[in-house]
DNA sequence: ATGAAAGCGCTAACAA
DNA sequence: TTGTTAGCGCTTTCAT
C-alpha cells in the first residue's frame, strides 16, 4: 500500500503550464519570471510537494547516500564511528547506509556487491578481521568508486585513510606495563591479516625492545576471529596461564578482546592487577567503572568517523579525478585506571 | 568521477536485439526463447552487468530501503537494536538507513522527513525523550507509509509496536531490591512523555505498594535530556542526596542513566551497595564487570530489532492495507550482581 | 519469440 | 519567458 506522491506534473496540471516551467520555477531559475515562480512555489506549498530523490538520482546518476561497513555495529567503537560518520552526513545531506560484516570475509564482500550495486556515492570500510584478499575492493575501486578506509586498512588499494596511531597506542601501553614493573607482558591481538594488529603489535615488540626486555613469541596470542566468538578469548587467556613463565600483565590490542579478557579474568576469579595486570584498547564509556577500572588506550572514534566522512565526500563531490591521497593519522589516548596500578 | 555502469542496453547492443528482448531474458521470462537467454546470460556475465536499482526503484515506486531513527547510535541498547535490524534487512535484500535524533525533537522531526522525501519503504522508529506532539509522525502514518515503533512507542499512532514488558522489568527490580531490604528506594528516569518512563515508573510504584512501601515522589527525579547531558544525571544524584531521608538504593530506568548514576556515585566516592544500592536498566555487556557488578534490567535489544523489522516488512509487503495492528511485548531479564547485594 | 514505444519523475538542450 | 522533447535505466503493454 503506498501513497500517491505530488509530482511537478500535478502542479503543471493544477497551473495549466509546463512541467518544465514548473522544474524551473522550483529551481528558481533565472528564468522564470517572479509572478510564475511565486505561483508555482504556492502550489506546490499547498500540495505539499516533495521532489521524487530516486527520479533526482537517477537522472543525475548519485545516489547522495554512502555505504558504510563495519565488522559490527553494537561495539562501542564502531558505533562511535558510526556516530560521526552519520553526523557528517546529515549536514550534508547525504544518507548513510550500514553494513556489517560479523567479521566474515563472505559477508563482506556480498555487503559490498549490495552497497556498489545499490549505486551508493561512495563506500566507508574498515575490513574484517577474516579479510585477506582484496580483490574485491579493488575491483570497486579500480571502477572509480570512491572509498575511504578506516581503522582497518590496507597499502593495497590507494586512497584516502584515517586511521589511529595504533604503533603509538601499544607501545605508551606496554612502555606503562612496564614502567609500573611488569617484565613479562602478553599480547592478545586479532587475526595477523589486519593493519591494527600489526601495528599494535609493532609498538608492544618496540617498547619491550626499548626497555630491555626480550620478545617472546608464546606472549601474543591471536584471536582469527576477532573475538566474535568468546570461546576464542578465553582459550587464549587460559593458555596464557599455563605457560610455565606466566605472564605477569595483559595487552589486549581491541575492543572486544579488552572485555572479552577481563571476563575471562574475573570469572576465574584472578586478581587484577595483583596476580595479573590489564591493559586494552577500548572505547566503552565504561571502561573507568569497571572493576577493577580498566587502562585503556582510547581512540577518538568519532572524530575518525567525521574525518573518514569528511574525506570521502570530499572524493565523491570533487569533479577531476584526486590523484594524491591523503593517510590521516589520529592520537590514540591511553587512560590509566586500576588494572594495572594497585 | 563516476564510473559507467554497463546497463540492458549495452546487452541489447552487443547483441544486436532489443532491450526488452534483454530485459526479458534477464528476468527468465517464459516468452523468450532458451538461446536467446543463454546468450543474453552470458553476455550480462561477461560484461558484468548490474541492475541499476534506482531505476528499478523508479519503476515500482518501492526503494528496497527502510529507515531507522534512534537517539543515539552509540548507546549499547539502540546499537544492538540496530544489529537486529540490519540483520533481518539485509537476509530480505533490505537496506538500512540510519539517522539519530540525539534525543532533540527538532532532529528528529528533520530525520523524519528527510528519510520519507528520500522515499524509503518504511520507517522504524523509537522516539526522542523530548518528543510530546507527535504531529509529524502520525502525517507520514497517514499518508500511507508503514511504521513500526519500537521501545519508545505512542498510543497515539495506531500501528505495529515492539516493546519490552518495562513495567515488569522496573516491578522485578524494585521488588529485588525490597526483597534485599531496601526501602528508600529512588528511580531516575527520562522525560515523562516517554512511554518507557511512564511504564517502568508504575512498576516501581507498583512494587512499592505491593510491599507497603509509601511512594515518595521527591526520590523519582526526571532527566529531560534522557541524560545526553551528563550533568542532567549528577544533578539528579546529587539532589537525592541532599533529601534529609536519603534513599539507600537507586533504580536507573534506563542504559545512560544507569552508567551515569555509577559515574556519580564512584566518582563521589559512594560505596556501593553499603552507603546506596544500584540497579538499573542496561543492556551493556559490560554490566556484570562493573564496579561492582551492575543489577540490570536486560532487554532483548537484539530481538526487539528483529521483530519490528520482520513486522515492517510484512506492513511494507502487504498488498492489502493492514487494519490489525499487534503491539509485541518482549520480556526483560533482571540479572543481579553486587550493586544490590554484599 | 521478439520489437517498438510509453512511462516512472525529473532536468535541460533546444525551440519558439 | 515559456513550451517541447529527449533521456536517465528499466519494465511492460501492445504490436508483429
Amino acid at each position: 500500500m503506498k501513497f500517491e506522491a505530488v509530482t511537478i506534473k500535478d502542479i503543471a496540471k493544477a497551473l495549466g503550464i509546463s512541467t518544465s516551467t514548473v522544474s524551473r520555477a522550483l529551481r528558481d531559475s533565472y528564468e522564470i519570471s517572479p509572478e510564475t515562480k511565486q505561483l508555482v512555489l504556492e502550489c506546490a506549498e499547498k500540495l505539499n510537494y516533495r521532489p521524487n530523490p530516486i527520479a533526482l538520482s537517477l537522472k543525475e546518476k548519485r545516489s547522495r547516500s554512502i555505504g558504510v561497513l563495519v565488522c559490527e555495529i553494537a561495539n562501542s567503537f564502531f558505533s562511535q564511528v558510526i556516530n560521526g560518520i552519520e553526523s557528517v552526513a546529515y549536514d550534508k545531506g547525504y544518507n548513510v547506509i550500514i553494513t556489517q560484516s560479523n567479521e566474515s570475509f563472505e559477508r563482506e564482500i556480498m555487503n559490498l556487491h549490495s552497497l556498489s550495486s545499490r549505486s551508493v556515492d561512495g563506500l566507508l570500510v574498515s575490513l574484517s578481521t577474516e579479510t585477506n584478499d582484496l580483490s574485491h575492493l579493488e575491483m570497486l575501486h579500480k571502477k572509480g568508486l570512491p572509498i575511504v578506509l578506516f581503522d582497518r586498512v590496507t597499502d593495497e588499494i590507494e586512497t584516502h585513510k584515517v586511521v589511529v596511531d595504533n604503533f603509538k597506542g601499544a607501545y605508551e601501553a606496554t612502555e606503562h606495563l612496564i614502567q609500573k614493573g611488569y617484565k613479562r607482558i602478553a599480547a592478545i591481538a586479532n587475526s595477523e591479516f589486519l593493519s591494527i594488529t600489526n601495528e599494535r603489535l609493532a609498538g608492544y615488540k618496540e617498547a619491550l625492545n626499548a626497555y630491555g626486555i626480550k620478545y617472546n613469541k608464546s606472549y601474543v596470542k591471536h584471536c582469527f576471529y576477532g573475538g566474535m566468538v568468546f570461546s576464542e578469548i578465553e582459550d587464549a587467556v587460559n593458555k596464557l596461564f599455563t605457560l610455565k613463565q606466566r605472564p605477569d600483565a595483559i595487552l589486549a590490542t581491541s575492543d572486544k578482546l579488552s572485555s572479552g579478557c577481563l571476563k575471562t579474568l574475573l570469572r576465574r576469579g584472578i586478581a587484577i592487577p595483583q596476580e595479573i595486570a590489564l591493559a586494552g584498547f577500548s572505547n566503552s564509556d565504561l571502561a573507568e567503572l569497571l572493576n577493577p577500572s580498566l587502562t585503556v588506550v582510547r581512540q577518538p572514534a568519532m572524530e575518525m568517523g567525521r574525518a573518514a566522512t569528511e574525506l570521502l565526500l570530499q572524493l565523491i563531490e570533487n569533479k577531476r579525478p584526486v590523484v594524491q591521497f591523503e593517510k590521516r593519522i589520529l592520537t590514540p589516548e591511553l587512560i590509566i585506571g586500576h588494572s594495572t596500578i594497585l
